[in-house]
DNA sequence: GTAACCAGTATACTAAAGTATAGTATATTT
DNA sequence: AAATATACTATACTTTAGTATACTGGTTAC
């Protein structure tokens, strides 16, 4: 697909594009997605290294957002069966390649911001 | 700044990164902006025109984020003085340039329906 | 004159998202 | 033996987002 026609596709034929949008929007939309992932970009972590990381953030919370990250494929949780059980999570090829939607929203809210503060 | 080096960046200062990334969530994020958007990237529409135009939307809802959308800059309202009163609506600029977010989307959104089926 | 179109607003409700607080089972440290 | 750590779960609550339904005030068509 033509990534330069994408917008005129997205007019004549809004749907599959609107719903992968969607897809990807589901994936960082929550109050915690971006934090979580932001947090994994350093490498793996450990649920409690994660709960520290995160101000604010509850246990329930930060369990619910990463079985929900990783049913999607973000996120891979690995169980060492040590003792006591570590458990790890760090993002997966999909979570990683989240870098290139995340960049152009960047580029787009420094811009926009600096558009509304100089108006 | 260097658009390559952002993903480093966003490691070692997450704050004003994940700020904007915010910032352009909460442009695109809610049931409603995203058809409205698209709506019009067709061009100019009437309230009435995107109510039809957009599936099971209330004019409450339409209402609340046309407002959403115009206090942020994405959508432009002009009233006609004529009898009966025309309001339309249409992009700014800012509003437009959002297709350089959407477009990531698609293709991430895309590509992670295909690695998520691939399974 | 009544029915319909325009551009919405008002009120009340339900559903989804997030918070607060406490507790589980296991193991280690002091 | 008591305190602390890990990796969570359970229950109850509040807050935010979205829905349903009706209505307003003006204008035009039949």
């Amino acid at each position: 697909m033509d990534i330069s026609s994408e917008l005129e596709n997205l007019k004549s034929c809004p749907t599959q594009f609107v719903m992968a949008i969607n897809d990807t929007m589901n994936v960082i939309s929550g109050k915690w997605k971006l934090p979580i992932i932001g947090s994994l970009l350093y490498g793996k972590k450990r649920f409690r290294e994660l709960e520290r990381g995160i101000p604010k953030i509850s246990p329930r919370m930060l369990s619910k957002e990463l079985k929900d990250l990783e049913a999607n494929g973000i996120v891979k949780r690995t169980v060492y069966d040590s003792i006591p059980v570590i458990v790890e999570y760090e993002l997966t090829i999909s979570g990683e390649s989240l870098n290139q939607v995340l960049e152009p929203m960047i580029e787009w809210g420094l811009q926009h911001r600096k558009n509304v503060i100089g108006k």
